[in-house]
RNA sequence: GUCGGCAUAGCUCAGCUGGUUAGAGUAUCACCUUGACAUGGUGGGGGUCCUUGGUUCGAGUCCAAGUGUCGACACCA
């Protein structure tokens, strides 16, 4: 048969014949298994949404770098979207997951910029247009790779709505918000201290900039002090001197606190630095006016060492006089704190890089300069002429062994210093002036906090909301133009003289002012508009184009990356372009948004703002922030360590399913997940055990009479038409046993508990809830219940009930897993009943019933006859009986009743129920009620209730003593503490009345118990 | 430096508004293969709930301080 041939290799299920369960291989293999559904799913349309009148459920993905490759992080982000995803689509909700990917504009021109260097291009070689051929090219043969990938983990998106942060929607969507909030007055374009990363070429916002320690040197030079306050040079004149610079000397001990310095060339003052190469941009030496170190430098100029500039002596309490010497040098152009003094003071600023960071031959031209106006000694001053053209660093070794070389050192000390670095590219940020575009973003502070601080907007965890307010209210402009040219260009453009040399340049036109609008053609417009002087420039009618007297020059600069991304919940529903639209309406605020807390602030916060700027709503209602993934020993996952997994390959190790299900096991929102592979193993065990499970229920012979199920259809196996589906519910059919009124129950039972973790998003608790449903419930209990018993080596017939019970409980239980593990479910499902063609799990609804009280009682009697079992069991395992060996139950029944419901009711219909679950169990011949235990039994207590098993001579009386004993013990201790609590007065005035009967409650019982062990222990 | 989180079994974590002498998964140990599954079954061992103090009749849970750890932000040149 087909069936058995294919069995040997793998396991495909026989979908229609529904024997054959029996030749099923024993493992579950997913390979082909996966690749065949997720092929029948995208066939069938399944992940595809359109708006309609159901209850939408959105989510959009945190779209990756469209170059990007699938590491562990993604496995953990998008497993848990489309966990998400899945099950409100379960629950009956028009579920759209919409997958895209992100230009990534620093990121992928490094990519690209690289790629070209290995052909021996260099960007400075290309134009602009030829650049942007080779990274659409490049975007072209990498990109959507990702997205590829997303499949084989099971993802399921809406792949006809892929969208790319520079498709045409989207760009759209960017240069209309941009233009807008330029008209609203929220962009602005200025000089300001920006950090530039001299490796990319650009400049980059305050969050990409990242902090690292490094072990550095500070670096004590010496300035000189100019005699006088006049500028006159240290020189010959100063010989005369070892006159002391200090004021009032000998005098009201004003400058009693001086540290003066001073060596054969004079006095001067020191300055502590990490950047002696700085000091060619110097332009002044600051200090605390309250410092008593430094009150002999007041109102005295300095000469910067090597550089010989002479430069004043400020004073502000900006600086700290506990750090270094308290000489603080001020170099505007290179640090953002010297930048507020230069602006405080009117200071210069020398720009001494050029934009890679190497040295600017400025540094020369302004030391002629500054020398031709005073000159001062030979021995103070290095012609700067040396270092120009030199990195920055490699000047700092040079500068600092030139200084020691020169005198001008006084030491250099070991520091451990943070230096910020490119996020990207990871070299040192260089604080530098420069023209850029910003978004003033108070306003959007004002519209963004509010929502997330009153729970509109709700936090997984909540604790990042702190950090969110953290930085809302700390919050600075955001500079959003990169030099770069991978990007959306700044729809900004310069008038400029046109090319008709004929006409007018000079007067009142409006060169170089900027004009934002959507395209050059609007610009143009509105350039004549604004200046109407420029229409006298016009070309006689007729004339095209160029032949104008101005032209435009577009903005050279690209936008920050994130600028589109802050719209993404917006454009990918073309709310931007097309207000009000049919799709915006339906699908935003979307629901969910899960990414990483590491871009809380370029990317959540962003996007809240440009949802409530554009929508006037939130666009999202709960943000689950995962955690990072880390190794086992809780090292972040990455390349140069090699400690990160290749997910594709854990896939075709241990199946998406088996993945999927490791990385969720331990995977709470917001802590570090440390991921280990034994939890994809545990993953495939799992899929193993259903697998199994499955093999055994479909091993059965289908009990007759055997109508085809087509007349009921699927209405058969859903438990949602209650009375009609599951004969439980209403009237108990004959032939159903105990446990499966039980397994009912406890269904329903565990549908509460999922969808209360689900309502919290605790989908780590969610999937162990199932887990333990499904394995210990489902599989150790119920079906070893249920499981017929051999006679003569055949297995006997299950009864109709049974088996009709017991495969609706399988197809329940697939779609409590199925948003955990789609593939085997999917399979599972498929072949439990006859399917029509394109029906799927995936759209299978689950909808259990309420659990009533009788359910819980149903539960808690169980648990109990559990014990009884585990008992027996015990009892069997300490006496070395075989499982095999029947054995007698006794239940010990004294006059005393038993004081309650707590006692398990054996006798009646439910006690006969489960007396015969126990008898099968344990592997009981009987369970038989006494008044007294026959001698020489086992006995324990379930509850207050005292059960023995005979076990005759085989019964060891002094290890049954010792364990006797241990008990009475320990319950004694129990028993003394309780009635401590009793016995206080304070405890039973001040507690509340339930409280306390609870304490009453166990002290009585704990009196019972003693009772009977005691009695136990007497016969003996 | 400022702010915040966390600290419970070997490991990873639950423990919700204080109220059984603290739970799960995993690991570990012992025993068990003819009947779905050794990727399995059964049973067992394993905790000074970080420390100290306080509030309370009662604290793993609340408060304070300390220690450790992680993170965010700010940075001193």
């Amino acid at each position: 048969m087909k069936d058995n041939k294919n069995s040997e290799v793998t396991t495909p299920l026989p979908t229609r014949e529904g024997q054959g369960g029996g030749s099923l291989a024993s493992k579950y293999s997913p390979a082909e298994v996966e690749g065949k559904w997720y092929q029948y799913w995208l066939d069938n349309k399944l992940f595809s949404s359109k708006p309609d009148g159901r209850e939408p459920y959105t989510i959009v993905i945190p779209p990756p770098n469209v170059t990007g490759v699938l590491h562990m992080g993604h496995v953990l982000n998008e497993t848990i979207q489309d966990i998400l995803v899945r099950h409100a689509r379960m629950e009956g909700k028009n579920a759209c997951w919409v997958p895209g990917t992100d230009h990534a504009s620093i990121a992928t021109e490094a990519k690209v910029v690289n790629r070209l260097a290995e052909q021996g291009i260099k960007k400075s070689d290309l134009t602009r247009e030829e650049f942007l051929k080779h990274a659409w090219a490049w975007t072209e043969e990498h990109g959507g790779i990702i997205l590829k990938q997303l499949r084989k983990l099971g993802c399921s998106c809406d792949w006809d709505r892929t969208a790319f942060t520079m498709d045409g929607p989207r760009s759209e969507s960017v240069i209309k918000v941009f233009v807008d909030l330029y008209r609203k007055g929220l962009i602005y374009r200025g000089v300001r201290m920006v950090n530039w990363d001299p490796k990319a070429l650009t400049a980059l916002s305050d969050e990409e900039v990242v902090y690292k320690e490094e072990h550095t040197k500070l670096y004590y030079m010496k300035y000189y002090v100019c005699p006088s306050s006049d500028s006159s040079p240290v020189g010959a004149e100063n010989d005369k001197g070892n006159q002391s610079p200090l004021p009032n000397r000998g005098g009201d001990g004003e400058g009693a606190g001086n540290v003066v310095h001073k060596d054969d060339r004079g006095y001067y003052a020191v300055v502590a630095t990490t950047r002696p190469e700085t000091i060619m941009g110097d332009v002044a030496m600051c200090i605390n006016p309250n410092d008593p170190k430094n009150q002999w430098l007041k109102g005295k100029k300095v000469i910067v060492p090597v550089v010989g500039r002479v430069i004043p002596v400020i004073e502000d309490e900006y600086v700290d006089i506990e750090f270094g010497t308290g000489c603080l040098k001020v170099t505007p152009a290179h640090d953002v704190n010297d930048y507020m003094l230069g602006e405080k003071y009117n200071l210069e600023a020398i720009d001494i890089f050029n934009d890679d960071a190497t040295l600017s031959d400025r540094i020369a031209t302004a030391q002629q300069k500054s020398l031709a106006e005073v000159s001062v000694p030979d021995d103070f001053v290095i012609d700067l002429q040396r270092y120009v053209g030199t990195e920055r660093f490699a000047c700092r070794k040079q500068i600092a062994e030139d200084m020691v070389a020169a005198g001008l050192m006084e030491k250099i000390e070991d520091y451990d210093n943070k230096i910020g670095c490119s996020e990207r590219t990871g070299v040192p940020i260089e604080p530098k002036l420069s023209m850029q575009w910003f978004l003033k973003m108070q306003h959007m502070a004002d519209i963004s906090l509010s929502p997330v601080m009153n729970d509109d907007i709700q936090f997984y965890p909540a604790k990042y909301k702190n950090t969110y307010r953290h930085w809302l209210e700390n919050i600075k402009d955001w500079c959003i133009s990169r030099q770069l040219w991978w990007g959306h260009r700044i729809p900004a453009w310069y008038i400029e003289p046109g090319p008709t040399p004929t006409l007018p340049r000079e007067g009142a036109f409006p060169w170089g002012k900027v004009i934002v609008a959507e395209n050059e053609e609007e610009a143009y417009k509105l350039a004549l508009e604004t200046y109407p002087i420029l229409k006298t420039l016009e070309a006689p009618s007729g004339a095209v184009g160029g032949a104008t007297g101005f032209s435009l020059r577009q903005d050279e600069d690209a936008l920050d990356t994130w600028f589109s991304s802050w719209l993404w919940p917006i454009s990918l529903f073309d709310g931007i372009r097309n207000p009000g639209n049919e799709e915006i309406k339906y699908y935003y605020p979307t629901a969910d948004l899960v990414t990483g807390p590491d871009i809380i602030f370029f990317w959540v916060a962003r996007m809240i703002m440009a949802g409530y700027e554009y929508e006037g709503m939130m666009p999202f209602k709960h943000v689950y922030f995962t955690g990072i993934v880390r190794d086992k020993l809780g090292r972040k996952m990455s390349k140069s360590l090699g400690n990160s997994p290749d997910p594709l390959e854990l896939i075709e190790k241990f199946g998406a399913d088996g993945v999927r299900m490791g990385m969720m096991l331990s995977a709470p929102a917001g802590n570090d997940i440390l991921f280990d592979e034994v939890l994809c193993e545990q993953g495939r065990n799992f899929n193993n055990k259903i697998w199994n499970a499955f093999r055994l229920v479909k091993g059965w012979e289908r009990p007759t009479p055997d109508p085809s199920r087509g007349g009921r259809g699927e209405a058969g196996a859903q438990l949602s038409n209650e009375s009609e589906t599951l004969p439980l519910t209403g009237e108990r059919g004959e032939g159903l046993s105990l446990a499966t009124a039980w397994f009912e129950a406890k269904l329903r039972i565990a549908a509460e508990e999922l969808a209360d973790d689900f309502s919290k998003y605790r989908l780590s608790e969610a999937l162990m809830t199932v887990y333990k449903l499904f394995w210990d419930e489902f599989s150790s209990w119920y079906l070893e219940m249920v499981k017929p018993a051999y006679v003569d080596g055949k297995p006997q017939p299950v009864d109709r009930a049974t088996y009709d019970a017991t495969l609706q409980f399988f197809e329940i239980l697939l779609k409590m897993m199925h948003p955990f593990m789609p593939f085997i479910t999917e399979e599972l499902w498929q072949a439990l009943y006859e399917r029509q063609p394109g029906e799927s799990i995936m759209r299978a609804e689950l909808h259990l019933p309420a659990a009533t009280d009788a359910d819980r009682q149903l539960c808690t009697d169980f648990e109990a006859a559990k014990e009884i079992v585990t008992a027996v069991r015990a009892v069997r395992s300490q006496k070395n009986i075989a499982p095999k060996e029947k054995l007698v139950l006794e239940v010990v029944s004294n006059a005393q009743p038993s004081s309650d419901s707590e006692a398990l009711p054996l006798t009646g219909e439910r006690g006969e129920g489960l007396s015969l679950a126990i008898q099968k169990m344990a592997n009981l011949s009987a369970v038989n009620v006494v008044t007294e235990k026959s001698k020489g039994s086992v006995s324990f207590l379930v509850g207050t209730n005292e059960y023995a098993v005979p076990l005759g001579n085989l019964i060891d009386v002094e290890a049954e003593r010792k364990k006797l004993q241990a008990e009475l013990e320990r319950i004694e201790g129990f028993q003394a503490s309780v009635e401590k609590k009793l016995a206080n007065e304070r405890f039973v005035q001040n507690a509340p009345a339930a409280v306390v009967e609870m304490e009453r409650k166990k002290l009585a019982d704990a009196q019972q118990k003693i009772a009977s062990l005691r009695e136990s222990l007497a016969s003996l």
